[in-house]
Order: structure tokens, then sequence, then C-alpha cells
RNA sequence: GGCCUAGUAGUUCAGUUGGUUAGAACGCCAGCCUGUCACGCUGGAGGUCGACGGUUCGAGCCCGUUCUAGGUCGCCA
């Protein structure tokens, strides 16, 4: 693979004991200068791997100093037993230098350490990115990155999918995130926009014949950052399946992303078929619509056990209550930092839990509060034993539901139920298609107007628009949701329904999604897609906590381009060509 | 926009109750060193303690304002 030329022979990684006596040349960049007066010893570095240069005539250091980029010639010689380094693949041999040529210069102090640059604040990190960089195993999550990428497109062309590109200069979207635009020269007063995710297109795409279409599609939305959320733009995996049912596309995506966590990681994946929980379920057991699933505590509903108590916590509440095994033993204070937790970080008023005796005696405050004709029924439907310990969650249905799932959380972290060496997957469906906005009291799209309703027109025309459930589905790893999905709504008579439910008119729906509405009185097809995010599997895939670990060139989370300065100002000229004034 | 945390040498950090000349490690510079691989030894340079204001005889430390960064809530159909 080498291009043998006046740089190189081989790579630093390449040479090894068959060159012993030969004459190569590598080049590299210094990682470390060992000087011990009459020898230097040099670390060479390049994208393969480190090999150790011997110089014996110092004045060839002259101009070289760490990170500086240089070529040497020399020959490859076998390290005496004792001087062997088991640390690196090249450990048995060195290369004596016969000529070092330095190609590119560096400062003699460098903005951090190198080796160590991942602890360096971040923003010197950014600013100095080609130096971060070559730190090995940065460098190593942008290797893995591009295997993932283009395993994921072979993987798909595999599969029958064609990659397809479509505008990045495209038109704002009404719904969703706030839009990146960009203000047009030709056309006075208008603005391009890019897109928050290939939507539209992929769904145009289905219209015009195309079966199966995929991208690793960049998406831009101008939205706050997150740790595990890039600001700006970040990748999907996008793909659309004409002709096609949820499960179609479950069983493309369970195939392709197991596949992918297995080949890049050695932790044990879950196995195709992914469970299927329904969002329902989800939030009930799990308190979250992205359950972990290596955290085997599950949330109970006790709420008809209390459900004519006098105690004022639990009246009229739901109570969601957490079994958690061998449990009771624990010191005092594990419950008072439990509690700590519940009051301080959650807000809770209190966090009530029993212990179970050897005897199945209750022990703690909250036992006499349990009627005593439950007892029997308590034991039962929270699986108590011996030894275990159940937490109670009394408040508001939806916010019960989520303080147990934090609470659930927070068990499994502090007793370490979670187990790090596997991947666990799931897909959550069955999302309901409206909710009730809490300031209007109006229904909104839960999550995508453009998800089928579950039941078609009928259940539009029949049910309770609460009650309805969408072909909407995510897949989710170890509590990270890596994307979502729906089986779209194809149908304009149903779509006109849906949007009116939501408080639009058809003249809304024709004017926001105008290219849809139009496509769709053509022959559209049934379709469904997804588009799991690439830099969170790469994330997950590499431990990392921070999704600007793996992302060559990531903005700070101010939404700045450290490197280039972007956003930059620009000229008069140019504001005046696009038709812009600042204020 | 709210909240939390941080900001001291090139980097990572320490800095006691407010009290002498603000320290350490790594890096850098000079010297010594022919087998190191986190080389070693000796010496040295390097600081607007984020900024501004206040309290005080005296502020890195206390108070106020502000800036920057990271996290988080809002937001992300």
């Amino acid at each position: 693979m080498i291009c043998v030329n006046q740089y190189h022979t081989h790579f630093c990684s390449e040479v090894s004991e068959s060159d012993i006596g030969n004459q190569v040349r590598v080049a590299g960049w210094v990682e470390n200068i060992r000087d011990h007066g009459g020898i230097q010893f040099l670390d060479l570095r390049d994208h393969y791997g480190v090999v150790q240069v011997v110089v014996y005539n110092e004045a060839m250091l002259a101009n070289v100093n760490r990170q500086c980029c240089i070529t040497v010639e020399g020959t490859v010689i076998l390290r005496s037993e004792d001087t062997i380094n088991p640390k690196i693949a090249t450990g048995t041999i060195e290369i004596k230098t016969n000529t070092l040529t330095v190609l590119g210069k560096a400062p003699s102090s460098l903005p951090f350490e190198i080796d160590n640059s991942t602890n360096t604040k971040e923003d010197v990190r950014l600013k100095y990115r080609f130096l971060d960089l070559r730190n090995p195993k940065v460098h190593k999550n942008i290797v893995l990155r591009s295997q993932v990428i283009s395993f994921l497109r072979n993987k798909m062309s595999e599969l029958g999918f064609l990659d397809i590109q479509t505008p990045i200069l495209s038109a704002s979207s009404p719904e969703g995130a706030r839009d990146y635009l960009i203000p047009s020269r030709k056309h006075h007063g208008k603005f391009y926009a890019l897109p928050q995710a290939p939507q539209i297109f992929k769904q145009l795409l289905m219209v015009s014949g195309f079966d199966r279409y995929f991208q690793v599609a960049p998406c831009f939305r101008d939205e706050d950052a997150r740790a595990d959320r890039s600001p700006g733009e970040f990748y999907q995996l996008d793909f659309e399946m004409a002709f096609a049912t949820q499960e179609d596309v479950l069983t493309v995506a369970e195939e392709v992303i197991s596949e992918t966590f297995k080949r890049f990681s050695d932790k044990k994946v879950s196995n195709a078929p992914f469970p299927r929980i329904p969002y329902a379920e989800a939030m009930l057991y799990y308190g979250t619509d992205k359950p972990d699933l290596r955290n085997p505590l599950k949330i109970v509903d006790i709420t008809e056990i209390f459900a004519t108590t006098d105690f004022a916590p639990f009246k009229n509440k739901t109570i969601r209550a957490i079994n958690v095994p061998d449990c009771a033993s624990k010191p005092k204070s594990f419950f008072e930092n439990m509690l700590k937790y519940a009051t301080e970080e959650l807000e809770m008023m209190g966090l009530g839990y029993i212990k179970v005796t050897e005897q199945m005696e209750f022990l703690g405050p909250i036992n006499k509060f349990i009627p005593d004709n439950q007892r029997e029924n308590l034991i039962e439907k929270a699986k108590l034993v011996p030894g275990c310990v159940l937490y109670f969650i009394a408040d508001e249905p939806m916010v019960a539901a989520k303080l147990a799932g934090q609470i659930r959380s927070e068990l499994g972290r502090r007793l370490n139920l979670i187990d790090n060496s596997e991947f666990k997957m799931c897909f959550v469906v069955d999302f309901p298609m409206f909710e009730i906005d809490e300031e209007t009291g109006a229904y909104i799209f839960t999550h995508n107007p453009f998800s089928m309703p579950q039941g078609g027109l009928q259940a539009l025309l029949e049910q309770e628009p609460a009650e309805i459930l969408a072909y909407q589905y995510d897949i989710v790893c170890n509590g990270v949701e890596l994307s979502s999905g729906a089986v779209r709504n194809h149908e304009l008579s149903t779509m006109i329904k849906a949007f009116e439910i939501a408080g639009y008119t058809e003249d809304n729906l024709k004017e926001s999604f105008s290219a849809l509405y139009h496509a769709f009185q053509y022959g559209p097809p049934p379709h469904a897609g997804m588009a799991p995010g690439i830099d969170r599997m790469i994330m997950l895939l590499t431990e990392e906590e921070s999704i600007r670990e793996v992302i060559p060139f990531p903005m700070n989370s101010n939404a700045q381009d450290l490197l280039l300065g972007a956003p930059t100002e620009i000229t008069e000229q140019q504001m005046r060509e696009v038709h812009i004034k600042i204020r």
C-alpha cells in the first residue's frame, strides 16, 4: 500500500525484523526525543504506528523539535535482548540514522502535551485540533468513524439501498428545530435553509419510484449543544423503503445496527430480533422512552394497593414501586443518600421504602400505611422476596412515571447493576400520535407530523386523539436514543385530517409542505424509514462521553469553530450582494 | 434565557483563617550523560491569580458586577 518515494519506503509500523540490515526511509512526526549525550533516541510516529530512530550525531537534531515532521533514512538493526521495548509493535528493532531531513518545522514549545491532550481545556484543544488529532487515542476515534461509515455504506448497498444525494441548499421548514439560513443573492429578501434532515426529499424519492434509499446525511439544526449533541451539524444514516411496513424497517435496522456494533466492538451485542417495547410499557416499566435494558430493575404500578389510603403523600396519586433485590442489608448511609438524591436532585418530597425481612415482614415507616388486606397483593404484584427493598414513588401519573425512571437509573448506578460489557438494544414502538400542549391545552404532534396513525383515517375520525398511536419507533441502545423513524403517512386525506386535529387547515398543509402535498396527489407508495445517528453510534462504540471526541472538527458548545473562527463577520460588499443589513 | 461547576506559569493542578518573595508536576532553555523508551542528574527562565469595581492596614482567597469555558434545564417535529 505504501507509495515508495523520497519520503518513505515503509510506514513506521511496517518496519520489522525482516528488514534487518536493509536501508529504509520512514517519515512522520517526532513524538519524543531522549538525548543521552552521544546517542539520541527519537520516537517517530506516522498514521500507522511508531518506530524508534537512533541518532549518534547530535548535530543532526539541530532543527528537530517534538512534533516536527521529518524523514529519516537509515539501517534497520535488531535491538539487543535487554533493550527490546515490548510496549510497541516495532519494539524489537530500531533504525540507525544515516540522514535526517526536517520536512516541517515545529516550535519548541507546544500548546499542550500531545499524549495528554484529552485532559486539556477544550477550547485550547479545538484551537489546535490538528495537533489534538495527532494524539493516537483521538486519531483512532476518527479512523473508527471512517471505518464505521464505510461499513454502513457497504451494508446498506448490500441490502439493496441506493446512496442518493439530496440538496444541502434547501427550503426552511416550518416545524421542528431552528433552521440555519442562507440569504439568496438572486432573490431579494429570500433565504435558503440547510436541511434539518432529508425527510421531504427521501419521501419524494419514494414517490419517484426508487425502492430503497439511504444516505450518510448531514443534518443541520440551530439548537443548543449537549455533551451528546453536536451544535449545528451531525450525521444520520438516513434510509427509506417503499412498500414497507414497520417490521420491514425494524428488520433492516436491527441487522445493520447489530452487525455494526459486533464488527467494531468486543462487547456483547443484542442479537436480532431486538425487543419491541410499546411506548406505554416503556414509560411504565422503565419510566422513560429510552430504557437502558442493562439495568435489571423494573418499575411496577401499585396505585390500587393504596386506593383507599389516607396517607397524604400517596392519597389520590399514581404510585409506582421498584423492587431492589438483596438491598435490605445495605448500610443506613445508602438509604440516606438515595433520599438525598431524590429530594435534592429530583426535588421529590420524599422517597419511601420498606425492607423485607427473612420472615417476609416489612420494616420502615411506610409499612404502617399498607392496608392489611393488601399485603398479599403487594407481595405478589411487586414480587417481594426476603432481603429486598421496595421503593415507592407517588405523584401525578406522568411525573410519577418519570421520577420512578430516574430513581431506577440511580439505583442501577449506585448498586453497580449496569453491565458495562454489553450493548443492549431495543425498539420502542407505538408512540402516541398526539399529545396535549401543556400551555395551550390543544393537541399537537407528539413527534412527527409525517407519521401514519395506527388505524389510518378511520382512527383519526373515530378515536380520542390522545388515544391514537402512530407507526412511530425509536431504536435505543443502553439508554441512548440512536434514532427515530416511522411509517409515513402517504394518504393525503389522512394527512389533512391529522393536521386538522393539530389545529392546521388544509391550506396550512398545502403551504407548509407544498412539495409533499403536491407529490402525494400522484400515486405515492406506502413507505417507511428511519435515521440512526452516526455520531451517537460512534460515541457508544468508543465509550466517549462527549460527541466532540468522535467528530474530526467539532464546534465548541457555543457553536463556534475555533480553528476557522466561524461564524465570522462578512464584508459590506458580501452583505450588499445578499441584501442583508446588520442592525 | 435559567441553574450548576470552573477560570492561578505553555499544560494539568495545589494554594490553610485574608498576612513574608504565589508553589508542584510535566513542558521549555542551558550544562552533563553511549541504551533510553514517562531516560536520568544539575541549574534556569516563565505569573496582569479571567476582567472591572468594592471591603480591608493588607485580597489569589471576602463582596458585587462582568467575561469565558464545560455541564444541565428550556430547546432539539
